[in-house]
DNA sequence: ATGAAAGCGCTAACAT
DNA sequence: ATGTTAGCGCTTTCAT
């Protein structure tokens, strides 16, 4: 081991031959201290390699600077990269301000999520930002002591701030620029009902669906595990139904399609058009190149970051929820 | 807010009758307790919502049970979802042991991995597992008084346990593969030399080609910024070297080589190879797929995690480094 | 312009 | 089988 032993502002304070009350005020500006004290205390601190004991700090002060972000982010085959690109939004606003960013992984599974909210929960955090794993869970009794800002995603009875992205809206506009097109049978592929950013894709589905009087057709709608496999599997089934475009609502799940589509040899858009959900990297080199909806990632962790030290500022200022735009991006594949 | 006002062991003692020593080892099961007062604990827990300060409890007991991992995940394009993956595996073992993962960004820039170093560096964690942004930095002024692992890459002078990838091996095997199949202008697109996985990976190439007898073009050499416009750049400038394969050393810079070779429809593998540096979903669904080198990265992690804990438990057994083995997948690009 | 000392909530050595 | 209490390293109030 290399550093630092036990060097406490008690040893810089003898070191200077000062209090440690000086010595504190000096790490923290909190008192004048004449600029020949100062060096003194300076110099003991680079003479003994003093680190600030940030544990004792925050016991005494109350604030440990650290603000959480729990998602699904570790993942292996689900993983979300789009909640990796939030969670940059975050960092670079928390860093400008002083803090600092711990990510906690929600496995996209409640006893998981319950069991890092607790662990976390203690006095270790000055504010949580979450993307809850269910709309049913009553996250409340989880809490601690601290702000909550829920991100993406909502829980039934939030009683929190929010930052989310308007996914009806844009899913609208995507399968009406389907419909634009002239395609009415339109599939559409999803994970399971019980996130809020699920039901609003579907909904502003079904509203594109409605607005151009085309009758739902059950059969043409899948929703289900999220993973490629289970994509392919959804692309496999459905295309027995004859449709003539697919819109999928994730986007592991639309390499899951789009493997698919490759094997089989399934021309696209020719055959089938595809709009997806999520800008990444691979859906601009699939062949052809994927229209997609782009959800502002990165800002949605910016907004949350900066919702997160206002609430951290003013407990009581009134709930917000912040509703960010997506985009969609028309490429090759419709 | 909600939750847990300051409810320390001290309320659940005063309201179960016991001690404060008792309520303590109620929690932590370190010494005998009747089932009368534990009930009775318990029971004053639940009644008062206790939750464990976990920072008077470091602070206390000089342990945080937390392990923090640095390296580049939230980096945007760069993004290396390589590490997410490693993440996962650290978690796993470490979910497994009581501990708990904290994940820090590295940015895969110096000055701001110095930074997080820092702000870990307080008696905040009990352990670093930490991939190196550069091998030059003197990384041990930097470190406090804890255990550090290395993992994927190693700095110079390495005073740590290591935990790394066969890189040297698989990249041999790889080009050795496209040299059996005919192959003697094989071109070689890296991120800079700068990383130990980079240099490995060369010398892997190098020695492929000159176990084969074919000597070394330096025109067929690109090494450069890590990007998927990088990657399309070299292979735009490699291909006027009229190449009949690539091994590209990085995956996001294969998704650049890929989307050249899409966009000007050079047909792979008929008109060149290609061989690229790890398994991602994407790589699945290129046309065609893509012959790749599959890192064990979630195995890397668990690895990783298992020698730190055994590290905290045994400060003075001997260093170790130890290498994992890599895999050829070969699919229809090469 | 600086110091003395209380106390944050917990653990653990020392008592009984 | 349980209680008392010192003290982890810091911030901050009250003095001077």
């Amino acid at each position: 081991m290399s550093g630092n032993k036990n060097i406490s502002i008690k040893d810089v304070a003898k070191k200077a031959n000062v209090s440690t009350a000086t010595v504190s005020h000096v790490i923290n500006g909190t008192r004048f201290v004449s600029e020949e004290t100062k060096r003194k205390v300076h110099q003991a601190m680079d003479d003994l390699n003093f680190r600030i004991n940030a544990v004792a700090r925050s016991l005494r002060s109350r604030k440990s600077h650290v603000i959480a972000f729990l998602a699904p982010i570790l993942a292996s085959e689900t993983s979300n990269y789009f909640f990796m690109s939030v969670a940059a939004g975050i960092q670079s606003v928390l860093k400008a301000n002083q803090y600092h960013l711990v990510l906690s992984d929600s496995h996209e599974e409640e006893s998981f999520e319950a069991d890092e909210i607790r662990m976390l929960g203690s006095q270790m955090i000055d504010g949580l930002i979450m993307a809850p794993s269910s709309m049913e869970v009553d996250y409340e009794r989880l809490f601690g002591d601290y702000p909550v800002i829920y991100l993406d995603r909502v829980p039934n009875n939030c009683k929190r701030d929010s930052v989310v992205v308007d996914n009806k809206m844009v899913s609208l506009e995507a399968v009406k620029t389907l419909i634009g097109k002239g395609h009415t049978r339109i599939a559409y592929i999803s994970g399971p009902n019980t996130l809020t950013t699920t039901k609003e894709r579907y909904e502003g589905y079904l509203e594109a669906l409605s607005e151009a009087g085309i009758e739902k057709d059950q059969a043409l709608v899948c929703m289900g595990e999220v993973s490629l496999n289970s994509g392919y599997k959804m692309a496999e089934t459905l295309m027995k139904q004859g449709p003539t475009a697919i819109f999928v609502a994730d986007n592991v799940m639309a390499m899951g399609v789009m493997s698919y589509l490759q094997e089989k040899k399934i021309a696209v858009p020719d055959q089938i058009a595809v709009v997806a959900y999520d800008e990444f990297q691979w859906t601009r080199i699939t062949s052809p190149p994927l229209s997609v909806i782009e959800q502002p990632s990165f800002e949605l962790g910016v907004k949350a970051a900066k919702v997160m030290l206002e609430r951290i500022d003013n407990e009581d200022a009134p709930l917000q929820e912040h509703r960010l735009t997506a985009h969609l991006i028309v490429r090759q594949s419709s």
